[in-house]
DNA sequence: TTGACGACCATTATTACCCATGATAGCCCA
DNA sequence: TGGGCTATCATGGGTAATAATGGTCGTCAA
């Protein structure tokens, strides 16, 4: 498996360490990324992680604007500058700065949420009421999916 | 890593010394540059520093501009003109000079802020004012982001 | 001779590295 | 199929290394 997929709740320890999670740790290892690159997410009191794959995301929106150019410059300092490359000690750890804890409320537990290529750590209380969100919007979606299906293909229709 | 990412605020102590951040000096010297590459921002109040990734990006700009032409001119006086190469001691230190200090509005400490392929230098309370006006500009781009991201790799596509 | 600067040395707090333990899940063999 | 056995994982703590910072002492130049 090369990507991130299923969600872990894992605590901090009293020196602040956290256990990225052994499937996630398989998947950076693969992605060839030593440590693991962190920012802040953009819209939402989250932190996104990931390996190679995040940073080549990254890299390919910042030099999609041209050099010199303020959203250029903009999104290379709201991105890189507040990212983070964290170290993974020997036993798979890592230790959140005080920023990244600070932008999504973490304290003495984490929930890390695969997203396919990269994944999202976050308070788990927070990621509660995120997910049951979600899950409500994508239940209203199915609902409209099923009406537009049945739209096209009515009565069981065979192909 | 070969990249300058994430910020630290340095104090600078009563010779005017400033520790560059260890993981900056490590970037440096896998580029091979030996001393700090620096000079004013040409629109901000901060200073531009890197190695030989930064001046590769100024010598692209001035060429691209016609021999003997106003503006190859003007760029390369304001920025080969007031650029300096600072000495990095022993413990990773610099001493930035009067006119740079000045600049930036640098007194008794400097926030150390990676953009990729360099990193900028800021009194730390205009870095603050800076950053939350990009993540602010940046939020609101985000729209145009994911259609942008989804051009470009599409449902989570890896390389 | 004073002042600036460079080469060293000292201190402290943080960080990285190492080893230890308990729990769990997978595995093998009867 | 059940009962250990073992490998792996999350977690806890101690210690060495390193980073940031502060200071001292010559030396060269104005």
């Amino acid at each position: 498996m090369d990507q991130f997929v299923s969600h872990y709740v894992l605590r901090l320890d009293a020196k602040g360490r956290v256990s990225v999670p052994a499937t996630f740790r398989a998947v950076l290892a693969r992605d060839g990324f030593d440590g693991l690159y962190c920012h802040p997410a953009l819209d939402r009191p989250a932190l996104d992680a990931g390996g190679n794959a995040l940073l080549a995301e990254i890299q390919a929106l910042i030099t999609s604007y041209p050099p010199y150019s303020e959203q250029r410059e903009q999104f290379a300092l709201s991105l890189y500058g507040t990212s983070e490359t964290l170290k993974i000690d020997g036993e798979g750890r890592v230790v959140l700065t005080e920023s990244l804890k600070a932008h999504a409320g973490i304290t003495d537990a984490a929930t890390f949420v695969g997203l396919g290529h990269k994944f999202r750590i976050w308070e788990p209380g927070r990621f509660r009421a995120e997910l049951a969100e979600a899950t409500e919007k994508v239940r209203a979606f199915k609902q409209e999916l099923g009406a537009r299906m049945a739209a096209a293909k009515p009565l069981g229709a065979r192909e």
